[in-house]
DNA sequence: ACCAAATATGCACCTATAGGAATATTTCTG
DNA sequence: CAGAAATATTCCTATAGGTGCATATTTGGT
């Protein structure tokens, strides 16, 4: 997971996901697309790659890359007990209640009934 | 949106967000609950409160503070096209085609009409 | 006002990583 | 096998980020 997010924050590592995400692609129209330098393309693949973001199959010189999808739905597992918390509106409260009056609050709204 | 992948790249920052799912807490429980130093709690949380994952309210000499959830809405915003890959199971189809016959295909089943 | 409690900040050190330029590697073509 | 096309790797440098330690800051109590 750690490796996940550190992989997704280059920007350019996510461009490169956007594209994929129409198709499978030869490294030449990523670094065209990109207008980033042909060796920065190949070793942000190489860091996809390794992270299982990519993967890629060669296809006479070219190398044909594609999207992996299994870390990008560990990272959406990673984010499902986060989004039960605005589905539920829980966090909407939360705020509401801080945003009402901040100062002579104490904690018992606060804390969940899961204290610990 | 890369400070947020960023930010949460950090395992420690992670599991500060952990606990903070289950409500408002001052530093120094946070800093007992991840058995780290507590100088490394606070620019944790200087940093997260910067990216607005959290935010924090002052009782007495603590800071209590309480995750917010916006940036986490806007990475699951972001992921929304890919999952819409695996629930289609288009990425399926995609890896069953080049297993079957990886060398002779070209490029026609890997655009999508939507060309650029 | 002074001391203690809780938290924040500054500094130094180390490690990881992105990018550029040059070069190595792989594979096709003839 | 030679040469070209496509991609990968290496080396270098600059920069950012995490941690520990010491210290500053804020707030409450008496």
């Amino acid at each position: 997971m750690e490796r996940v997010f550190e992989v997704l924050a280059e920007p350019n590592r996510r461009r490169i996901l956007d594209v994929l995400r129409r198709g499978e692609q030869p490294v030449g129209e990523l670094v065209d697309r990109l207008g980033v330098s042909q060796p920065a393309v190949s070793k942000h693949l190489r860091t996809l790659r390794e992270a299982g973001l990519v993967e890629s199959r060669s296809q006479a010189q070219r190398r044909l890359y594609r999207l992996r999808t299994e870390p990008l739905r560990d990272l959406d597992a990673w984010l499902e007990p986060y989004r039960m918390l605005w589905e539920s509106r829980l966090d909407d409260l939360e705020r509401h209640l801080s945003a009402m009056d901040d100062d002579h609050r104490n904690e018992e709204s606060a804390r969940s009934p899961d204290g610990d």
